[in-house]
DNA sequence: CTGTTAGCGCTTTCAT
DNA sequence: ATGAAAGCGCTAACAG
């Protein structure tokens, strides 16, 4: 009965053969504005749902991705997304994409402008882009509209573009989760030690912006006590952490948490694990290889993901089924948040 | 250079024709020992990762699955397992599997029986296997090793089985887990109340009792002075709830905590919800609606979920693909548990 | 026992 | 502009 539609089916249905129906699908033009019309509205009544594995059987057409993103090291949240985004490629091994990666340095603003310059020239059916630097990434966008080359992005958006879809975490959510799992965790009103990072050159880095406010919106609509101490951190001279860190904690002895909103935390559980400090809770971000062993080891409380595997999985499956189907995209698409602790780690699924 | 290697490549290189590839590949006999050899040894050197979506493009066999669960509702904790076994067949769509569900009420051990008695006689390639009543399954998977049927766990496994796998939470872990969690949101050395189900007539729920061990392993390994309260729970009669905690609460006052390791924490909730026991912390188990309804009102505050749209699509997917290509399978399958909290539960992705 | 062939749903080339 | 036909990787029926 609802047996399921095939394009021979259609083709039956509007009267004309296979191939037509195929041009009108894939809008591969020489099609007459009747036989589209009648397509079109066989396509309308029923229900036909291609299958992306049988296309890539016969698609011969190559596709030219870019993905662009900060540096990253192994183990580090970046590579996650990129994990993600080969994922999606290995599930659909047979469609023939090319896939240029293009990594900037996220500390030095100037990486990042001479490599979003030669995206910018660089030919290609659609981008990806993990963003950190707010300007540039609003300049690299308005290039691609005027080239009408669509863009999703990862991590984070941008609100000034109009990109196809993003993925990313509810950040300001994020703020709020942590706001009440610190809380939750720490007795009634104490301090909360929040890791500052100190970006040098640049004002950007939204998602903490974020974060940080949905954290504080979270304290202040409790009415809670807690007073909040900033702890300054630099991810660009890592040898000045040790001395930011014992400076603070000479001078503030009664912290019993502390939150870390990027993904950095254990440079900090290391520390009061070296410190022999070892009643402050902490939560932290990111399932980096060296947090899930701080989480493991019991140095980190909490550790929240902003499953990267999956944001670059759909990023990179979205993309294609709309190239290839100009399927419909869902432009907002926050990602789950995943809380891991010591018991639940060694579960946690990438893929 | 390593370019996908197809079932030609293999043909070629073993000096055989493809038909004859596909007879080793699926063991589908009529081939001579010298041709299954020569495949066979090709196999082994090079990578063929067969493609289900092409193979189920020609696949002409029916495969006839039965599954068997308990009873459950719109929105209960086994809908979700049924969800994600029919994602799979969604997924792979042009197979064809005849798909039969068995359920049985998991309060009554008659209903039990007699199901498990028709499924003995059942024809069918496989089974899926939702269980409660142990004695039960140990009888019917005895019957399946004679009939050579393999079967699947999902929820939980029974160590007396032979399984071909079982995809389940590591339901000790999950008591620890709980225990975790509670004895961090509540005051050091706070009373825990612990709800307890009344089970009538049989000594099983096997999952409940990891559960419970991980939960009183992990208190008494931390030294915590925290005291376990029992409140006894009926889901077979939740006419008599309503009695059996007001009367736990009564003789109760200062219970700062409590903790439900079974799916029906919203009728607790619910309780202290009616009766302005706002800051009694409530952990419980499973995204079934009225859980989910009860961590959106704040009426939970933690919600541990173990994947089960997950265990159901890995258990059909691993069935499909063991049947189709003598996949070989990994038995112990431990699922990622996923802790939910208000600011996160919109965000919480089943497929 | 084994190679050949047709065909699954879809795309693309090639005549028309 | 359009239908027919070939072919993607794989399976299954068929003819030896």
């Amino acid at each position: 009965m609802d047996k399921k539609i095939r394009i021979k089916d259609i083709a039956r249905m509007a009267g004309v053969s296979a191939g037509t129906v195929d041009r009108v699908l894939h809008n591969r033009g020489n099609v007459s504005d009747d036989a589209r019309i009648a397509v079109e509205k066989i396509i309308e009544q029923v229900d036909y749902r291609p299958n992306m594995h049988v296309s890539s059987l016969s698609l011969k057409r190559r596709y030219k991705i870019a993905v662009t993103t900060p540096q990253y090291s192994s183990g580090a949240y970046w590579e996650s997304i990129h994990n993600g985004i080969k994922h999606t490629l290995d599930e659909y091994e047979n469609i023939k994409v090319e896939y240029h990666v293009f990594t900037y340095n996220q500390y030095d603003i100037y990486s990042c402008r001479e490599v979003f310059e030669k995206i910018s020239r660089f030919e290609m059916d659609a981008l990806i882009i993990g963003t950190t630097f707010r300007e540039e990434t609003i300049k690299l966008c308005s290039k691609m509209d005027e080239r009408q080359i669509p863009y999703i992005f990862v991590d984070s958006s941008v609100d000034e573009c109009k990109p196809l879809a993003f993925f990313s975490a509810d950040h300001y959510m994020v703020g709020r989760l942590i706001a009440n799992l610190i809380t939750s965790i720490t007795p009634k009103g104490s301090n909360i030690g929040l890791l500052q990072a100190v970006r040098t050159g640049d004002s950007s880095a939204y998602t903490t912006i974020l974060r940080k406010k949905g954290f504080t919106d979270y304290l202040s609509e409790m009415k809670s006590m807690n007073q909040v101490l900033k702890i300054p951190f630099s991810v660009s001279q890592p040898e000045d952490n040790e001395r930011h860190l014992s400076h603070f904690f000479k001078n503030h002895k009664n912290v019993p948490g502390i939150v870390v909103m990027n993904s950095r935390g254990s440079i900090v559980s290391d520390y009061l694990y070296n410190n022999n400090m070892d009643n402050v809770k902490m939560i932290c971000m990111d399932l980096t290889t060296p947090n899930i062993e701080a989480v493991k080891k019991g140095h980190i409380d909490l550790l929240i993901g902003q499953g990267p595997e999956y944001q670059g999985f759909y990023a990179m499956k979205t993309l294609l089924e709309y190239l290839i189907f100009k399927k419909p995209v869902t432009i907002q698409n926050f990602v789950q948040l995943d809380i891991i602790t010591k018991e639940t780690v060694d579960y946690y699924k990438s893929f």
